[in-house]
DNA sequence: TAGAAACCCTGAAGTAACTACAGAGTCAAG
DNA sequence: CTTGACTCTGTAGTTACTTCAGGGTTTCTA
């Protein structure tokens, strides 16, 4: 097939593809007579996974590490369940970053209830104040 | 004083101020006979405004939206509530897309448990399979 | 069978919010 | 007067794509 059948049946772009092609997640297909990509049942699984892995939001190199256990290490499969623990570990530390956060922007909120002068705005004032935490390290997740 | 030495003041380099000073947040001081940026008390203020939203994770739209109320529409905070709202909401969605996504990671872990080879392991053959909901839009958020 | 619409190709640039250079100039201390 | 710390500008790299320009190919239709 094509790359547009291939893009419809995943649920996204040709550009998309061929980035991951250029990547290095999906492996180049052969092409056709007038230089089209041509695609075969393989590349529709490795497509799929490679979706599916992105809308569980994991980056390109933990999907390149899944698929390396593929690959490499068939007969072992302990490497992608350190894999997963680990993105399940980079969730967590997200949802309660954001928590955190949200914490603090409600009793942010809190400080302005009413319309008034900006410079008089309790929420104005707290952001020019130096004593606002900073409750997450930032890098560490990728999410 | 010079561009270090705010930078230490504010947890953030030098380089991080010019990049600031590119995207229009903070303005642009005056320059030293040697050509070096000399800030003072205002920049300080301005600069830890922007910090402190950073910290809050707002985008740099958002806290040009901020910094705007407060030049142009001084006498009326109601934007600044309505961008804070907004933030919040943000904030909200993200973490409920990262709830869900934590649950269908946790329970694709559980379908390996213990260890094989790979291609008999459940998370693969899950991930190869096309029945993966997807649980966000993603792109409405920034976060 | 010709022409147009729909598809495909490559390569470059844009997105967000920085970080990390390279190569050069400035300033303070010893 | 030289060394080292600091600063300057401009460019490229990061992530995971999207968008665009300027082509070529295929397929549909008149």
């Amino acid at each position: 097939m094509k790359i547009g059948e291939l893009a419809r049946m995943q649920g996204c772009t040709p550009e998309t593809i061929r980035f991951y092609e250029k990547a290095g997640l999906l492996p180049a297909p052969v092409r056709t007579e007038g230089n089209y990509r041509h695609y075969d049942e393989e590349h529709v699984q490795r497509l799929r996974f490679i979706r599916n892995c992105r809308i569980l939001d994991m980056s390109h190199d933990e999907i390149r590490t899944l698929l390396k256990a593929n690959d490499e290490t068939p007969d072992d499969c302990q490497p992608v369940n350190r894999s997963i623990d680990a993105h399940i570990a980079h969730v967590e530390t997200r949802i309660r970053e954001l928590t955190q956060l949200k914490t603090q922007l409600t009793r942010l909120r809190q400080r302005c209830t009413v319309a008034h002068e900006v410079k008089n705005c309790g929420i104005f004032q707290a952001l020019q104040t130096a004593d606002i935490p900073d409750p997450h390290v930032h890098g560490h997740t990728h999410l």
